[in-house]
DNA sequence: AATTTACTTTAAAATAGTTCTAAACTACTT
DNA sequence: AAGTAGTTTAGAACTATTTTAAAGTAAATT
């Protein structure tokens, strides 16, 4: 039970459904979902919860910086569990994102920061279709 | 009256409605906006539409090639006048997007495209915010 | 020019994802 | 053990967008 110290590390109070989600969220390997994709596991894992507990969690989670919250495809937010700093290809036929590693990708020129503003972040999206 | 001419061309029935959606587009300059913005533009023209015709317009002026469907910010989907290959910078506070040309920026480094996928293309956000 | 056909527009209803509300509950502090 | 501050919940509300189906209009056919 690592959830409970890795959400009071964070700062959050580590509510039973906090530690049901993490416990999905947070063992070994990164993915993407939505809201409603992991309302659907933690059903099947049997336990229950409301959609606005799924939305609030991941909405706290992500404050602290447990998750991230990345493109939006089809009009629904996806949460991506993976921290490090990289991009994504997008299928665009079904919205599915998979990782680009930060060092599988590089800018080789990168326009100046308009007058007044910084620069914080840049998001790469490649666009695949399966070619058939 | 060029909107009629260029709906024809696309291959669009130039009805009254894509003319004065046309007209307010089509007037030189590029810009970025939501079916809501075109529809406060139109009403400030003296024109009446229903906020569904302006849907219906864009779309078809989408799949015809004559507008673009970027990001989409806060849940808003965001057309685009600009037909050519470009890229933007996202005012992560606003929500507020302005071009990157293609020849500001550029990719020293892609990776592989999966097996069984080929690329459909790359966007490119550099996200910025005030400096105050 | 009149008629027909196919496409378009419209207001209103429906839909989908997400947030809000306020009452009940639970973790933590005292 | 009692108090308090944060959390969960069902359901209502909200927003952007799409659908519906009836009325309207442009183009094609006569």
């Amino acid at each position: 039970m690592q959830s409970k110290i890795k959400l009071r590390n964070a700062g959050l109070r580590p509510t039973n459904q906090r530690i049901i989600i993490a416990d999905l969220l947070f063992n070994g390997s990164n993915r993407h979902f939505t809201a409603e994709n992991l309302l659907d596991e933690i059903n099947l894992s049997g336990n229950k919860m409301s959609i606005a507990t799924v939305y609030n969690c991941l909405k706290k989670f992500k404050n602290v910086g447990l998750i991230n919250q990345v493109e939006s495809v089809n009009d629904t937010a996806i949460f991506d569990t993976n921290m490090d700093f990289h991009h994504h290809f997008l299928d665009v036929e079904t919205g599915e994102l998979s990782d680009i590693k930060n060092n599988e990708i590089s800018l080789l020129k990168i326009p100046e920061t308009p007058e007044g503003f910084i620069n914080s972040g840049v998001d790469i999206i490649i666009k695949i279709k399966k070619n058939n």
